[in-house]
DNA sequence: TTCCAGGACCGGG
DNA sequence: CCCGGTCATGGA
């Protein structure tokens, strides 16, 4: 993992129930190039602003203009200890841009995802989610996530729901996860939850353990392959260094950089990848 | 109808 | 180690 280099507290005022936090231009943000390019699943934008769960939290944001983030009824408190690290903003990214220059093509590809952030997210929920996204597309894996949330998860008050946790799910049959229509995915996130509730998987090895090690760790449940141990280390567990091999990045890898990344990205090779399945989803369309 | 979707498992060579 | 078939579901 390459060190989390902390900014300092963004600029923020409180306007009546909303919060509002200044982003700077060398640290850029976008909320859609954020929130709706694969690597989270559970927020949707509506007339400009977007809606979603994470944490256990409903929030509802949009960016008025480049500088300006807008968080309704929320307080600089809950910004500070939840949704500043969950859209990743305590991370500074020149180094990543700067790195990126000796790169022209990498930089191109860099620029054109410009605000796209990495999501810190809860990490069982990232493993569940990417055990749902095998051999699936991306608006059927929404459905299912969101099925399995009304059903196993807490309701909250502007009526959303939490994420299910693996104490909830670990004693479920496959026939009660029937209406999920997740498929012969079923048994895979049954047998997270078990394992995870059972501490066969530790959770919190998880994050401190190094990035082979927690791969091996997760492949442990059945359902999950190095793709999807490397998104879940990668979106659950701040292993920024861990680059998910899905059929676009190894086609991206093959055509724009078959001598490999720079060496000099490789610790956060993962961010990287991000930026490139952006860059290939978008162009490729 | 057939194919495909941010793969993984399983069996066989 | 690597290959092809298979796995549920639903939209194109």
């Amino acid at each position: 993992m390459s060190e989390v280099i902390t900014l300092p507290p963004r600029v923020v005022s409180q306007k009546g129930s909303n919060l509002y936090i200044t982003i700077s231009q060398g640290n850029p943000l976008d909320l859609a190039k954020t929130l709706d390019c694969g690597q989270a699943f559970r927020w949707s934008e509506t007339a400009g602003k977007w809606r979603g769960v994470a944490g256990g939290r409903e929030m509802i944001m949009y960016m008025p203009d480049d500088e300006t983030l807008i968080f309704e009824n929320t307080e600089e408190a809950e910004y500070i200890s939840f949704w500043r690290h969950y859209l990743d903003l305590d991370r500074d990214y020149a180094p990543l841009i700067a790195a990126a220059k000796s790169d022209p093509l990498l930089y191109k590809i860099i620029e054109y995802g410009r605000g796209l952030r990495l999501m810190n997210q809860d990490g069982f929920e990232a493993i569940c989610s990417f055990i749902i996204s095998q051999n699936n597309n991306i608006p059927r894996i929404k459905g299912i996530i969101g099925r399995l949330c009304e059903s196993f998860g807490d309701p909250l008050p502007l009526g959303g729901y939490t994420f299910p946790t693996a104490a909830r799910l670990a004693p479920l049959s496959r026939e009660q996860l029937s209406p999920l229509r997740a498929g012969f995915r079923d048994k895979y996130i049954l047998d997270a939850a078990a394992k995870i509730e059972s501490g066969e998987v530790a959770m919190t090895s998880l994050y401190t353990l190094c990035s082979d090690d927690a791969r091996g760790e997760l492949m442990k449940i059945k359902g999950i392959g190095p793709k999807v141990a490397d998104c879940a280390l990668l979106f659950g567990f701040g292993h920024i260094d861990c680059l998910p091999k899905d059929v676009w990045i190894k086609r991206a890898l093959a055509e724009l950089f078959p001598g490999g990344l720079p060496e000099n990205v490789l610790p956060f090779a993962g961010l990287v990848q991000q930026y490139i399945f952006l860059y290939m989803r978008e162009t490729s369309k």
